[in-house]
DNA sequence: TAGTTGCGCAACCAGATAATTGCGCTTATA
DNA sequence: TATAAGCGCAATTATCTGGTTGCGCAACTA
C-alpha cells in the first residue's frame, strides 16, 4: 500500500498502458474506460489511482464524473532514461554507415 | 513461473535498469555486477535471466566466467511505443511556439 | 423525494516477484 | 589431484500485485 510509486512500475501493465493510450487521444470516465477491457470499473479505477500517484494522468471533476486526462510531462522521464541508450544505437548505426561507405569505395576502386 | 515475459516489465525493476546501465558501458559478469548492489550474485543472476529472456542482454561465454553484454537492439521497442507521446509533447511545443509568435506579433504591430 | 448512476475505498484472495539458501557442475589454480 | 572460484538451478519465503465484491457517499433524474 505504501509502495512508492514508480514510473517505470506504472508503465509494466499492460491494462495500464492502454489506458495511457486511450487517454492520450481524449479525457475518459473510469466507467467509458472499463468498457474497452474485460475488467470491472473498480479494477481500472485502481489502475487509475496507481497512474494518478506517479502523475502521469490527472483528474478532472464533472459532476459525478471524473475525467481522467494524460499528464504528457511526466512520459518525458521514460524519454530521459532512454535517452544515452538511444545514443548508442544512433552511434552503431554511424558505425555501420562508415562500413557501408568503405565497402562502397572499394567496389569503386576495383 | 512461464510468465510471458515483457520489456515494459523488465525495466520496471530498478536492479535490472541499472544493469543494463553499467552494461551499456561495458559486458560484465554476474560476480561483478552483484558487487555494485547490495544483493547475492544469485540474485542477479535471475535478474540476468529475465533480461535475457526479453533479450536485452546476450551471455558470452568465457572459460568459466559469463559476461553479458547489452543488446540494445530490443530497446527500441520501449522508445517505438513512446513515439506517439513524443509527438503529442513535441505538438504542445509548436503550440506554444505559436502563442509566443503570435504575442510578438502582436507587440510588434503596436 | 425516491431511485439510479458514477465514484472511491476497504477487505479479501490467488498468483507473481524478488531475495535467500543450498546444491551440483564446470573451469581454473596450487 | 585436491581445492577454490564462477555459475545456474531448485526450493522456500515474505511481500507485492491485480482482480473481485461489498460498501457508502455525492450527484443527477423521474
Amino acid at each position: 500500500m505504501e509502495t512508492r510509486r514508480d514510473i517505470f512500475q506504472a508503465i509494466a501493465d499492460p491494462t495500464r498502458r492502454a489506458i495511457l493510450v486511450l487517454i492520450a487521444m481524449q479525457a475518459m470516465t473510469p466507467n467509458a474506460l472499463a468498457e474497452h477491457f474485460h475488467t470491472s470499473r473498480q479494477a481500472v479505477s485502481k489502475h487509475l489511482k496507481v497512474l494518478a500517484e506517479c502523475e502521469l494522468v490527472k483528474p478532472e471533476l464533472s459532476g459525478r464524473e471524473i475525467y481522467y486526462q494524460l499528464e504528457i510531462g511526466k512520459m518525458k522521464e521514460i524519454d530521459t532514461w532512454l535517452e544515452p541508450f538511444r545514443k548508442i544505437w544512433a552511434d552503431r548505426f554511424n558505425q555501420l554507415d562508415d562500413v557501408l561507405a568503405t565497402l562502397k569505395k572499394q567496389q569503386n576502386e576495383k
